[in-house]
DNA sequence: GATACTATACCGGCTGGACGGTAAAGTAAT
DNA sequence: ATTACTTTACCGTCCAGCCGGTATAGTATC
């Protein structure tokens, strides 16, 4: 059950990883319902006993996503943190769905506390409040801050919107929308503390 | 052992508009997974086969709940262009989730675009497409009519957030921040154009 | 260095229940 | 008698989780 120590693994547990990414992806494309144990097994190429042996329940199988998700936003508040472009434009612009790791691991935590997963409910709340107090330490008015977070919410539900059908385009605006949206943003958090 | 019946339900459709409100109730607490045929019918006070007999297909169900959605956001969309506090201060206000037919509707739709249903998904990007122009009827820069419909998507999925557990507050921000976020969307509206 | 034992990693079959959907029959009003 | 609505009973499938077994690798003892 520790992760530590893995020096005194014998093998490295290759099918861990796999299922999660696995389940994962079941997650984004299909929710809940979708990312079935069966359906993850299959995935990664392993067998439903297999699967069984690293995470013995289906709530075990959530918790790791969830890990996983919180340990890549400890990274991502770093990098936010001293990104070049300043943590404005970088939070509105990285909250538009890419296909990083990260992006893949929130749109599932997303999904499993939509499917109302007591865990995962908590874990959005917490991120979106370090995010939030991240906006806030470098934007002088708490209002701006929380019209920005709000914002970024907007942005990640929105492109996190489409299942598995890349058809259509992105929810995410065009590219010049998004400039002046930022540029908007950055006059509002450097600039008037008041009227 | 069978059930006796206990009263008559007399009322010939009836039985339509409950088992929609059933439906309903389960996706917004429980999402699509929660959502089963045999919970909607149990919740409905109807059979199983009496289900099925107004929606053949737990499709056609979710089309049910998808057109009575599309109805009520027409009728909002009325409500909201002469609304006396002005459009975006009802646009952003209405935005958090309070327990009405329109709201709930709304997270269900929300919630079976989660799980991936392509109608679904359709029925939350033309919405959005409707409220979006909406705000941009009222508001000179677009930019500006963007961030605020964002602001609206967020307060929106935050809210709808929560499942069943009544425990913790809503997402929302408190009163008086709702106040000043209000305040500033509405100075970026009709005030200055700032190039 | 062979033997004996233990831990790790995985397989595949199984079960009981829940799922979406079907079928036939019953009831009430027209 | 037909129509509108509702019931009970049932089918095939899929689901989460369990269990017995296998194979490999490390460890300890002699």
């Amino acid at each position: 059950m520790p992760l530590a120590t893995i020096e005194h693994m014998s093998r490295p547990p290759a099918a861990r990883d796999a299922v999660l990414d696995a389940f994962e992806r079941l997650l984004v494309e299909g929710g809940d319902r979708a990312a079935t144990l069966d359906a993850a097994a299959r995935g990664a190429g392993v067998s439903k006993g297999g699967l069984l042996y690293h995470f013995p329940t289906r709530e075990a199988l959530i918790d790791g996503v969830l890990a996983r998700f919180s340990a890549l936003v400890d990274a991502d508040l770093e990098v936010m943190a001293s990104a070049p472009e300043g943590p404005v434009a970088y939070f509105v612009r990285s909250s538009v769905a890419s296909d990083t790791a990260f992006e893949r691991a929130g749109v599932a935590a997303a999904r499993l506390a939509q499917a109302g997963h007591p865990s995962a409910v908590r874990m959005i709340r917490s991120v979106r409040q370090r995010w939030l107090g991240a906006v806030r330490a470098h934007v002088a008015d708490p209002t701006v801050a929380l019209a920005i977070t709000l914002i970024g919410d907007g942005l990640y539900y929105d492109s996190a919107l489409h299942g598995d059908d890349a058809e259509t385009g992105l929810d995410a605006p065009p590219e010049h929308e998004m400039d002046d949206l930022v540029a908007l943003l950055e006059r509002l958090a450097d600039g008037s503390p008041r009227a």
